[in-house]
DNA sequence: CTTAAATTGATAGTATTACTATTACATTTG
DNA sequence: CAAATGTAATAGTAATACTATCAATTTAAG
């Protein structure tokens, strides 16, 4: 898989950009960058200026790629997600068993990244991170249903209602398989989130995961017997 | 409780606000104000330049009071909890069995908010669409770690606390009863967000509430039988 | 009831942010 | 080699996020 991952474009709406960054130096710059730039002083703090200055560019240069920082964390996003449902497709293809099939989706979906190495100017580590401290960003804003329509969060969605579709397979009575798992994905970032900073209010920390967590309630609320 | 809610001061944290807004007449406003505003335009665009024109008052006036809208934001939301602790406390001080008890809580933690006429300068359905819009905001940032050693986030803590530990004398055995309740609870405002922006990824609409939807993990994850 | 203290309003000012526009130069490609 | 594309530099605007100062007003204490 790793091989055949370096040899996939993972697929962003090309709305999200002005100019394609993966098709010049400068634009895959950007990329790297400002991923490193965003994991230090974070999204919030994060300027086109500094990070201009950080890749010795002009600040102009970088809105040729970007309207502005919140579509370049949309698009750093929706690469994540797009990435992970490639991952998380290759993953299943060969389980039969739907349980199995599930459980895999959820640790792809819910365990820490670590660097890939396949794609030279994107560190997953450093993405998973800015995801789990910066995603719910991107859709809370007064813009989100526009943003929605522009089908900006469409990969995002779509990895949540795989998992779904796997979950009716499983239990097709049970009557919340959107919900249980939207609600997984999106805790399982806050989960991570918690372990880092507040951590008297999760049972996540070196030995136990979110994975963790959530494959056992997922395995005791589908089981056959409830 | 109604009567009784509204000879309670809500506590919040003294070190969040330069002077407390509870005091003064202009303080009330713009605690009352905030609230129409940031429901309108959302945080993001919310300044306090504007709120100064909309209440007839000086920007430098607002100052006085709040150090920056990040923290009129953390005093909002710990207004929100703290309330919603008080709701929680009481409605459950009758109930002795402790999955009834869980049960009630839980419902108040998750379900929509009515304005409860007795504070009169602050309506809670507005506050509550604001923390379901706005919340992680107040955490998503480089200073969580300062803000959380003052205490910014005790009483929403503390509630998941509570919670958690009527997770245990339900199921002693249970193992992620932390995570359990913190997932539950920002999953439950993620949840109404959902309903309004994304549909494809809930199963919460008019009919089903994502009090409907947790009610029922619950039920089915604590039971005996599992 | 008067005086001091606290509160508010108005104005002004600074640094930074979030852009847009223009022009010139450099590099790649056909 | 010419055209197209990409990049750098400069300048400029409007808004944001504050701080400082001072005068006017309100309130609270003796």
């Amino acid at each position: 898989m790793d091989q055949l991952l370096a040899n996939i474009k993972i697929q962003v709406n090309d709305k999200i950009y002005v100019k394609d960054p993966e098709t010049t130096t400068l634009g895959r710059k950007i990329i790297k960058n400002s991923l490193i730039m965003m994991d230090e002083i974070g999204f919030d703090n994060f300027t086109f200026k500094k990070l201009g200055e950080l890749i010795g560019s002009n600040e102009s240069s970088i809105y040729r790629y970007f309207e502005n920082k919140h579509k370049l964390l949309v698009y750093l996003s929706s690469w994540y997600w797009s990435w992970i449902e490639y991952k998380m497709v290759f993953a299943t293809a060969n389980i039969t068993a739907p349980l199995d099939q599930l459980l895999k989706a959820l640790e792809i979906v819910t365990e820490k990244i670590e660097d890939d190495q396949n794609t030279p100017y994107i560190n997953e580590a450093l993405l998973n991170k800015i995801i789990i401290a910066e995603f719910t960003k991107t859709f809370l804003t007064k813009e989100v249903d526009e943003e929605n329509k522009e089908g900006f969060f469409l990969i995002y969605k779509r990895v949540i209602n795989r998992m779904a579709a796997m979950v009716i397979l499983i239990a097709p009575a049970y009557p919340y398989s959107k919900s249980l798992i939207s609600s997984i994905v999106e805790g399982a970032l806050h989960q991570h989130f918690l372990k880092d900073h507040f951590k008297t209010i999760t049972d996540c920390n070196e030995m136990v995961s979110p994975s963790d967590f959530y494959k056992h309630l997922i395995q005791h609320l589908l089981s056959p017997k409830s």
